[in-house]
DNA sequence: CTTAATTTGTACGTATGTATT
DNA sequence: GAATACATACGTACAAATTAA
């Protein structure tokens, strides 16, 4: 799963799908932390703002939690509805 | 209201209050649009993302509804479930 | 229909503050 | 105190939707 950086979808909401399909497929694991905003940067190519409206829409969605100071953690469940 | 730039109170979260307060008293009315956000940077004095992140907010409390190119307009209703 | 003006959307880069380890 | 990581905020540029001329 690539970026495309011409294509319609905005840029954070490809990235949100590309880590939402590694939760999905286990590659990140539930209560464990995904790469750092930094790491992510790097990954995507993109700006720190970029990644953390990403971040942002896979928190609304339940899919992770962000800690101050410590990372974003994938939600502990599979329901959505619990840590 | 003021905005107390030094306060531990982000400044959006400050501004969303100001901007929900006026929608509680009535300045700002249901289904009637609020200031553009570059009327808003002027008044508070803060940058368009900051303004933003406090649209950002009352949008998520479902106290206004933003609109592409139009504007961002107070919510139509008393229980935040219609427009 | 084309153009311009207004307004919100996306994205960049940067600086500084705060929390955790 | 230092290193790591997220939070807030600035300024800027250009794209896209809406409306009016």
């Amino acid at each position: 799963m690539a970026i495309d950086i011409d294509g319609p979808e905005p840029l954070y909401e490809q990235i949100a799908g590309v880590i939402a399909a590694r939760i999905d497929d286990g590659s990140y694991q539930p209560r464990r932390r995904i790469p750092a905003e930094a790491a992510l940067c790097e990954e995507f190519e993109v700006s720190r703002p970029t990644v953390r409206s990403a971040i942002q829409l896979l928190n609304q969605r339940g899919l992770t939690r962000t800690v101050h100071g410590k990372g974003t953690y994938v939600a502990g469940d599979v329901n959505g509805l619990r840590a």
